[in-house]
RNA sequence: GGUGGGGUGCCAGAGAGGCUGAAUGGGCCGCACUCGAAAUGCGGUAUGCCCGUAAGGGUAUCAGAGGUUCAAAUCCUCUCCCCACCGCCA
């Protein structure tokens, strides 16, 4: 959500930022609301101190029949303002975050490529898929037999593989002193407002018949963790784990057999509440701390700052990590770092305390990462002639194999 | 799922229709006393919104949403959450 008062006193400049993004918004339309709210705002507050004044003590008969009028006008005014404010509210909420000024315009087209790790190995001819089932690490069969097309199973080695990801990443992020939360999967509708998910996802969540949602991923969570509060220190620094559910309806693509999309996969998620003039900074060590992640393994990934219209409405600036899935011959998402400025803050009430006044926390998510696509990395770039696949040297201590084969 | 008890400021805890943004205690901050500290005394200590350059004024907020009333923390309805006991249970 945007500071009303911002759009304001800063109507062209935010007007600019939004046209990068959209067309369809009319800060005008949304001033002369919220000019409606305040004018109805004095007149109604002027009659409840009248009635407020006299009502302090016992009035006499006659009093209370003329109050009893002035009740009525306020009740009709109190309608009338409230009807405002949710009108105000409404186009406020679908307006999207500003965006940051190195930003590049326009869509995925001018992705810009801000840093490249190591080089494609050589391919081998085998793909994530037929090495998965080659050495018997993935189960796409039952795994669709048992839940539907778009989930699978991990198995023996390959479950170890996949918790052996977790536990590196778990390790790391510990080491940096971020706290663990293990939140819960399923959430409420509100949650999932304060995270920018709603309205614009609704369709993309699985939901229950009681109202709740299964999360997307777990920053829907720990951006509520602090809902409604004020917070004493900052920043503070999380890291959780969750699986991850999505529908992604009609995304599903033939090229992304397996593991590249699914409607369930595991992800470790950073995120930070920071000081206003420090958000710029996390970024930064975010950024770095989920490219360490992916050097560590020893892959060969890209990072990508996002043009304006690949940056999902709630953001202000995001860089993606993207691995090499040789098989594909293309780079996918590994982690999304992402500055929500005060943005999310705003729709979840998160402030902070400085010098006897409040304001509103920024909020940083990242991806510390999503195991689902890293694997298929694993298993092509480190696929050896014999069919074989190098286990990364990180996992070792938590694999108890170097190799798989 | 059932029954009962709760949810009040930073915390504990009164208040049970009108002078209550809210007693009292604790905490915290300031001042006095002190070489310093403790103890003691005095004063201060919520937030959103509206008007105002400001000082200040107004309004709303006692879990949340409605309602009754001239007037609601206090009465009514619904919802949520917490605690206790009972039932059920992969």
């Amino acid at each position: 959500m945007l500071d009303i008062n911002k759009i304001r006193d800063n109507k062209e400049e935010v007007g600019r930022s939004l046209s990068k993004r959209t067309t369809d918004f009319d800060l005008d339309e949304i001033l002369s609301i919220d000019d409606k709210r305040k004018e109805l705002l004095s007149k109604v507050e002027l009659l409840k101190a009248k009635r407020n004044k006299e009502s302090r003590q016992k009035p006499t008969p006659e009093a209370i029949l003329e109050l009893k009028k002035l009740g009525d006008t306020i009740k009709t005014l109190d309608d009338q303002v409230r009807q405002t404010e949710l009108s105000l509210k409404e186009k406020l909420s679908v307006l999207p975050n500003i965006v940051a000024d190195d930003v590049p315009e326009g869509n995925k087209e001018n992705n810009k490529v801000i840093k490249v790790f190591g080089k494609k190995p050589e391919f081998l001819g085998k793909n994530h898929v037929q090495l998965a089932q080659d050495l018997n690490l993935i189960d796409y069969e039952r795994g669709a037999k048992m839940s539907g097309s778009g989930f699978w199973v991990y198995k023996d080695r390959g479950a170890v593989l996949e918790w052996a990801l977790l536990n590196y990443f778990i390790d790391f992020h510990r080491k940096n002193k971020y706290v663990f939360l293990f939140p819960p999967y399923l959430l409420t509708e509100r949650s999932a407002f304060t995270s920018g998910h709603l309205p614009k996802f609704r369709d993309d969540l699985y939901w229950t018949q009681d109202g709740l949602c299964l999360d997307g991923t777990s920053e829907m969570m720990i951006g509520n963790y602090h809902r409604d509060e004020i917070l004493e220190k900052l920043p503070l620094k999380y890291f959780a784990y969750s699986a991850c559910f999505r529908k992604e309806a009609g995304s599903y693509r033939k090229e992304e057999r397996g593991m590249v999309r699914g409607h369930q996969f595991n992800k470790i998620e950073m995120f930070q509440f920071t000081h206003p003039e420090k958000s710029w900074e996390a970024f930064e060590e975010l950024r770095k701390n989920a490219e360490k992640l992916i050097e560590g393994l020893g892959l060969h990934y890209q990072t990508v700052l996002l043009a304006v219209q690949d940056i999902s409405f709630a953001m202000a600036k995001t860089i993606d990590l993207e691995v090499w899935i040789p098989s594909m011959g293309i780079y996918k998402e590994v982690s999304s770092i992402s500055n929500a400025l005060d943005y999310q803050a705003r729709r979840g009430n998160v402030k902070f305390r400085e010098s006897g006044k409040n304001d509103f926390v920024h909020t940083l998510n990242a991806s510390g990462l999503a195991t689902s696509r890293l694997i298929p990395a694993i298993l092509e770039q480190f696929q050896q002639k014999d069919g074989s696949v190098k286990v990364p040297r990180a996992l070792h201590k938590y694999t108890g194999f170097k190799k798989i084969k």
